[in-house]
DNA sequence: ACCTGAACACCGTTCAAGT
DNA sequence: ACCTGAACACCGTTCAAGT
C-alpha cells in the first residue's frame, strides 16, 4: 500500500469508508482509529472533518437516510403506506447499523424530514385530520423500527452457531408444565420468525385497524 | 468508605450494581471498570461472577424480565393483550437499558421465556390458531420494542438542551415548498411523540385490526 | 473458590506542532 | 486549511500469582 496523505481526504470519503466498517463488522465494532487505519491517515486527521465520533455517527444516519426511494404516486393510499413501510424496512435490512443508528442519536438533517414528509404527505392527501395523520406516523414508523430491530437481532442469532446452539437449548429445556404455550409453539415462532410474510402480517394489521377508522 | 474485600460480593449484588450505574449514565457509558470501582473491589474480581461483558448484560436483562407482572386473569382476551402490552412498555420506560440489551444481545435464559409465554398464552386460549398465535405475539412485540425505544429516545432528546435546540432549529429552518406536511405538522409531531396516549391509539389499531379477523 | 496486580491491545480526544 | 505525533484517561481481557 502507497502511502496516500494528498488531498485525498474529504468528508464523503470518510462516511463512505466509515459506513464500510460498520456493515463489515457491525456497528458496534467500529471505531475512528479503525477508518482512520483504513484511509491510511492518522487518527486525528478525520477531526478535520468531523468534530467527533457522534458528528460522524450523524453523518452516516444522513447518508444511509438519503436513500429511501421516493414515494409511489398514483395508487390507492394503503398501496402508498405499504410501499413506504416495506422500503424503509428494507433500508433497515440492508443496513443493519441504521437501526442503531436510529436509536442512539438525537436527529437531526434533512434527511430524517425527507422520510417523514413522504408519509405524513400520504396521509394528508387520504383526509386524515392532522393529529391522525402524526399519531398514524409516529406507530408506522415504530412499528418498522421494532420489527427491523428484531428481524436483525434474529438473524444475526442464526449466524452465530454458538449462539443460535445455546438459544436451542434454552427453548428445548423449559419444562411443558411451566411454559406450555412456548413448548408448543416453538416450531411456529421459529418458523414465523422474521421474513416478509411476518412483516406483512403486522402492516396489515395496522392498515385494517386504519381503513375500519377512515370508512 | 471502608474497604470491603470480603465475602460480601455475590452474582445478584454485581447485577444490582450494574443495573444502578446503566440506568444513572446510560448503557453506553457503563463499564466492568465502573462497577468494579462502584463495589469497591478490582476489575477482576467480577470475572469470577460472569465470564465476560455480555454474560453480565444477560443477567442484567433476565433479572429486569423477571420484574414483568403476570397477566391479569377473568378478563377478555383483548384486554388482556392490552395490559400485557403496556406493562411491557412501562418496564422499559422504567429501565430505558432494556430495550439496548434486548436488540444488542442473544436470548437466553427463562425470563425471556415466561414473557413469550404470559402473551401467547392469551392468544391460544382466545382460539388463535398456532401460526396466527406466533405472528401476533411476534408483531405485538416489535411494537412495543419499536416503540418504547424511539419514546426513550425522543425524552433523552428533550432532556438535553443542546440537542433539544438543534431539532428545534433543524425543523423550523424547513422550507414549507420542499417539505409542507412536515411543517405543518410539526406542533402535532411535538404534542403527540410518546406518552401513553400515542402507544395506545398504535395499540388499538393492531387489536382493532384483530378482532376484525377473529370475527 | 475467590480476589489481586501487572500487562496487553485497544479506545476517543486534547494539545502542540508542522505544512 | 489540513494533517501529524505524542500523550492522557479510559476500555475489556489475559496471565500469573496470591489466599
Amino acid at each position: 500500500m502507497a502511502r496516500t496523505p494528498r488531498n485525498t481526504l474529504s468528508a464523503d470519503l470518510i462516511v463512505r469508508t466509515a459506513l464500510e466498517l460498520m456493515e463489515a463488522k457491525g456497528a458496534g465494532a467500529f471505531s475512528l482509529r479503525g477508518v482512520a487505519a483504513e484511509l491510511e491517515v492518522g487518527p486525528m486527521a478525520l477531526y478535520t472533518y468531523f468534530r467527533n465520533k457522534d458528528d460522524l455517527y450523524d453523518a452516516v444516519r444522513n447518508h444511509l437516510m438519503s436513500l429511501l426511494p421516493p414515494v409511489p404516486p398514483e395508487v390507492p393510499w394503503p398501496d402508498q403506506v405499504r410501499a413506504v413501510c416495506r422500503s424503509l424496512r428494507l433500508l433497515m435490512l440492508q443496513h443493519p447499523c441504521l437501526v442503531q443508528l436510529l436509536g442512539g442519536r438525537p436527529l437531526s438533517g434533512h434527511e430524517t424530514a425527507r422520510v417523514a414528509e413522504g408519509l405524513l404527505g400520504v396521509l394528508r392527501a387520504a383526509g386524515f385530520a392532522p393529529e391522525a395523520a402524526a399519531r398514524t406516523h409516529t406507530t408506522l414508523f415504530t412499528y418498522v423500527l421494532g420489527s427491523a430491530s428484531w428481524e436483525i437481532q434474529m438473524a444475526a442469532e442464526r449466524r452465530d452457531p454458538e449462539a443460535w446452539r445455546r438459544l436451542r437449548v434454552s427453548i428445548e429445556s423449559l419444562s411443558a408444565r411451566e411454559f406450555p404455550a412456548v413448548v408448543e409453539l416453538a416450531p411456529e415462532l421459529a418458523r414465523t420468525t422474521g421474513g416478509d410474510e411476518q412483516f406483512d402480517y403486522g402492516l396489515d394489521l395496522l392498515l385494517s385497524g386504519l381503513q375500519a377508522r377512515t370508512a
